[in-house]
DNA sequence: GCCGTTTTCGGCCCGACTGTTTTCAGTCG
């Protein structure tokens, strides 16, 4: 079949735009015609209609967009791609590239080190630190040698996992050949994990039909298992696991004198196997209420599904709102006005709307205010004006009292001073606490997956704290933070600290996010009631005042 | 590279922070 050949999105484009934009960098390029590029990619992404489509006259009127990149945007429709993006791509190479995410190493620095000292890869990055030969590049001195040689030390420590969106683009390729309810992705992506070790599927498909294609996927750690539908509920058991709960549940299993297996409950004595197309039906076979995935890690929850008395955990549809979103305002791409849009699609009561301190004034915020009163009204889902707030490197906030008061929610995050000591780095955490106004900490630990390690906050202080003061914990459903990770929840949880799920919001598709935040609040055994945002909005007023 | 126009080139977002500085450059959000 020819098949149409499908027309490049707005989003692949403004993608090979800012790919120009990151490279241009690199080369060492004059930064404003940099965020010629980032600007033409944000604009591009933001039409309601396909750039593939435009002419070139058409796409100039598109402010941002000039006969130049008009030009490319037209041959990117035709080709997928660009001249002048392609030559860079082979002038610059992608070891080169990938140092950006050594922190502490940016596109200036990574220009020099490139261009000065002829680095290319992390080992000669680790190599010119360990000659002290950073140091010899102008602006550079002993204490960003150390910082960098840090950063490349962490950068090759990071571990071999992907987060959940880079499991997705994995999964995207899968649907090509594997049809929609013939398959389930298990393993810790079906348990709701931060991060994802092994892609594991269960499918009913024919082995010998797709094992072609599946050659063409760049399999990295792609586990695929076969099965049929008889003994579907077993497969789906043991591949999802974890390895500690399926060692307790085959102590159950033998007990009851069965061996669980992928195929099913063989009786010991006669060896007989019983086979299960559900999950349900295996756990009901051995007494027990089903497990729900996000609980299958061994902290208790098999006891108490033979007692009958699991938790009551929260569910994506328990969740009225969204507490932290970011617009156009600070570092966002969406308005208010998409907001309000995005919330009205998903069902929502309420928004909060909550950019950066450091980059709103207090006159911005006024404007916010009078915008957000206007667009309610034309909107069943409520935007409340909210901040996120900095807690300085000195542990003061970003806005003075006066201004906080006048905020519906205010959550406060550390943005800066990441390398301090636990104790002063904890100290701040509890002093932006003390503050009456502060209802949230934002992203308690603030890892970034795979490229930053957590500052080294006290979380058990933290929690203890969050007790006494009444505030709230925030669990940051961005899939690129995922922070708290789930036995702080728990452990908060267990301690009368209120949960906030914010999925941070810059751009609207990222509200989808909300069902990360609510796995990870599941897996540390979260109810309704623990959830903030699952309060109708009167009750969260109620909470707020 | 784009824009606006004072039609031929200068200005383009920013605040906190850190390290290198003696007045600034680069990173990060």
């Amino acid at each position: 079949m020819m098949g149409q050949k499908k027309e490049i999105t707005n989003r692949e484009i403004a993608d090979r735009l800012s790919t120009m934009a990151r490279l241009l960098e690199i080369a060492g390029e004059d930064r404003h015609k940099v965020q010629a590029y980032e600007r033409a990619a944000r604009r591009i992404e933001h039409l309601s209609f396909p750039a593939a489509g435009c002419s070139e006259e058409e796409l100039t009127r598109i402010p941002g967009i000039g006969v130049r990149i008009a030009g490319q945007i037209r041959e990117i429709a035709v080709t997928g791609t660009f001249a002048e993006l392609e030559t860079l791509r082979t002038a610059i190479p992608g070891s080169l590239i990938e140092l950006l995410g050594v922190a502490g190493v940016g596109p200036r620095t990574l220009h020099l080190l490139w261009k000065r000292l002829g680095i290319e890869t992390i080992d000669d990055l680790e190599r010119a630190a360990k000659a002290r030969r950073l140091r010899t590049l102008p602006g550079f001195g002993a204490k960003k040698e150390e910082t960098i040689a840090k950063g490349a030390r962490q950068f090759r420590r990071r571990p071999d996992t992907m987060t959940r969106p880079q499991v997705e683009a994995v999964l995207a390729n899968l649907r090509a050949f594997l049809p929609e309810g013939e398959y389930t992705v298990t393993g810790s992506y079906r348990r709701g994990a931060a991060t994802i070790d092994e892609i594991e599927v269960v499918t009913i498909a024919d082995k010998a039909a797709v094992a072609e294609s599946l050659a063409t996927i760049d399999g990295a750690h792609l586990n695929l298992r076969f099965t049929d539908p008889a003994r579907y509920g077993t497969a789906l058991l043991c591949s999802t696991g974890s390895a500690n709960f399926l060692e307790k549940l085959a102590d159950v299993a033998r007990k009851k004198g069965y061996r669980l297996t992928p195929d099913g409950l063989s009786s010991i004595s006669d060896g007989r196997v019983h086979t299960f197309a559900s999950e349900e039906e295996v756990f009901s076979f051995l007494g027990m209420a089903p497990i729900p995935p996000e609980l299958r890690e061994d902290r208790g929850e098999i006891e108490l599904a033979q007692r009958l008395t699991l938790p009551d955990l929260v569910d994506i549809h328990d969740v009225r709102g969204d507490l932290h979103a970011h617009t156009v305002a600070s570092d966002g791409r969406q308005s208010l006005e998409e907001v309000a849009e995005a919330g009205d699609t998903r069902g929502y009561e309420y928004i909060v709307i909550t950019d950066h301190s450091s980059r709103v004034r207090p006159e911005t915020l006024l404007k916010q205010r009078d915008a957000i009163d206007k667009i309610n009204q034309r909107h069943t889902c409520q935007l409340l004006l909210g901040s996120e707030v900095d807690i300085r490197s000195d542990g003061t906030l970003g806005y003075p009292n006066r201004i906080l008061a006048d905020l519906d929610l205010v959550i406060a995050s550390i943005h800066s001073g990441f390398g301090q000591n636990q104790d002063i780095v904890t100290r701040r955490v509890l002093s932006a606490m003390e503050n009456e106004h502060v209802d949230i900490i934002g992203h308690p630990t603030g890892r970034l997956l795979g490229k930053r390690p957590a500052y080294a906050v006290d979380l058990f202080r933290v929690i203890d704290h969050a007790a006494e003061t009444g505030t709230a914990l925030e669990i940051n459903a961005s899939p690129h933070r995922l922070d708290l990770e789930d036995i702080y929840i728990w452990h908060a949880k267990k301690k009368g600290v209120k949960l906030a799920v914010g999925t941070d919001a810059h751009r609207t598709g990222e509200f989808e996010n909300m069902r990360y935040g609510i796995a990870l609040a599941r897996r540390g055994w979260c109810a309704p009631n623990d959830i903030l945002n699952t309060l109708p909005l009167s009750s969260l007023q109620e909470w707020l005042s």
